[in-house]
DNA sequence: TCTGGGGTCCTAGGACCC
DNA sequence: TCTGGGGTCCTAGGACCC
């Protein structure tokens, strides 16, 4: 492959800079966005509290043990959709080649760009000091000869960082990095890899292949050529994209439940939410899987294909519900939750695809309220009944396309 | 007073088939 | 008396990312 250079950009404490460009009062202050409800988590901290150790994924009253002037903001979901697409708009003037990889990070590929905008170093600064101009929020900026090393770079410095990986340079930048520092490597690969007394990348690059293999698979190999700063993926725009694999919803109650007809109200919901997507986005699912935490935290699946593809609320709702008679509760439920495995709509055989005129009008007229109105404007009964979510965004969230969060 | 929600990909065991 | 070996599909679980 001829040779490319990659920027992986990634915005700095995203929703927290957001809220304190919006409130100057908690410019000042450690901040944590969180969701809803009291079992929600800090989505950000700022990097004020992180000095105090409050981290993305904490729970509120640990967030406030570490740091008791913490101040909890709730997310504004709408904002941040709408200034990541601003950012995004941004890129999109140094190179068509983008890809969004979470709602606060994108790699671009500016290897045809250099004789327009100047040297890397120089696109860059300029997507830096545009994004500041026009949003207020600060980024760090990682540069590679791929994704793997420009998203390594990215993290090396922060905030309002700007890190260049040569190819020259990765052999020695990797040499003595933890394995963990590369994306693809969580805590389990690098406990596993520890054990084996590989810590660093260099190590696991010299690690002979059949050992890898033969502890890790597939992964293996990849992990060797990880470790060598190798990935050959190419920067994948929104279209070029492979298509959306599934779609799926699911919450933590605001508190447990045993009682069925609870979480059949959930289920419904549920059902809507994720059917609703389906259709806005072209997509019939082929099969169900319903998801069960229990108190405990214990966590299973149960699934079923769908007799034939469909996003039709009401199928799929029957469908859960069938599921769910097949499982004998355990425990007291704290969450549930439905996903669909989808298929292009003009990709399912006309025949197949479950579709009744009358029914499919209803539907389009009632997302068409909703869209304009708010979710839930229109719905069915027994949706009424369930209440309560946690509301925090995700970060797979994309501008386009499936991949969805409440912007509510 | 603990611990969100949205995805993708890989593995492994059993069924089933040739 | 000894007892195939693939391959694929289905399902559940788990690792990883943000
Ligand atoms: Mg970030």
């Amino acid at each position: 492959m001829a040779a490319r250079t990659i920027l992986h950009i990634d915005m700095d404490a995203f929703f927290a800079s957001i809220e304190q460009r919006r409130n100057p009062a908690l410019r000042s202050r450690p901040v944590a966005v969180i969701g809803r409800g009291h079992r929600t988590v800090i989505t950000t901290a700022s990097y004020h509290a992180r000095r105090y150790g409050v981290r993305t994924g904490m729970n509120i009253y640990e967030a406030r043990r570490l740091c008791p002037q913490v101040v909890f903001v709730k997310a504004n979901n709408r904002i941040y959709t709408d200034t990541s697409r601003r950012i995004l708009a941004i890129l999109e003037g140094f190179s068509p080649k983008i890809e969004p990889f979470s709602i606060d990070e994108a790699f671009i590929d500016v290897t045809g760009s250099t004789s327009l905008f100047g040297t890397p170093r120089t696109i860059a600064l300029s997507i830096k000091k545009r994004i500041r101009e026009e949003t207020g929020l600060g980024s760090s900026v990682g540069i590679g000869p791929n994704k793997l090393m420009a998203k390594l770079a990215s993290s090396m410095q922060k905030p309002d960082g700007l890190v260049l990986i040569e190819e020259g340079e990765v052999r020695s930048v990797l040499e003595r990095l933890p394995v963990e520092r590369l994306c693809g490597i969580g805590r389990k690969l690098a406990g596993r890899l520890n054990a084996m007394g590989i810590r660093t990348c260099g190590q696991l690059a010299d690690c002979p292949a059949g050992i890898l293999k033969s502890s890790f698979g597939m992964t293996g190999e990849r992990l060797k050529l990880m470790a060598q700063g190798i990935d050959t993926s190419p920067v994948a725009s929104v279209e070029e994209q492979e298509r959306t694999r599934s779609v799926g919803h699911s919450i933590t109650l605001p508190r447990n439940t045993s009682d069925t007809k609870t979480l059949k109200a959930y289920l419904l919901r549920l059902s809507e939410k994720v059917c609703s997507r389906a259709r806005k986005h072209g997509l019939a699912g082929t099969r169900l899987i319903l998801t069960v935490r229990y108190s405990d935290f214990h966590t299973f699946t149960r699934s079923r294909p769908l007799p034939c593809p469909t996003n039709d609320t009401r199928a799929v709702y029957l469908h859960a519900l069938r599921i769910m008679d097949s499982i004998e509760l355990k425990k007291a439920v704290r969450l549930i939750g439905i996903a669909m495995d989808v298929l292009a709509r003009h990709l399912c055989q006309e025949s197949l695809f479950e579709e009744d005129r009358r029914r499919t009008d209803l539907l389009r007229a009632m997302d068409t309220v909703n869209e304009s109105f708010g979710e839930f404007t229109l719905t069915w009964g027994t949706i009424l009944e369930s209440r309560g979510e946690t509301g925090v965004i995700s970060p797979s969230w994309r501008p386009t396309g499936a991949r969805n969060i409440d912007e509510t």
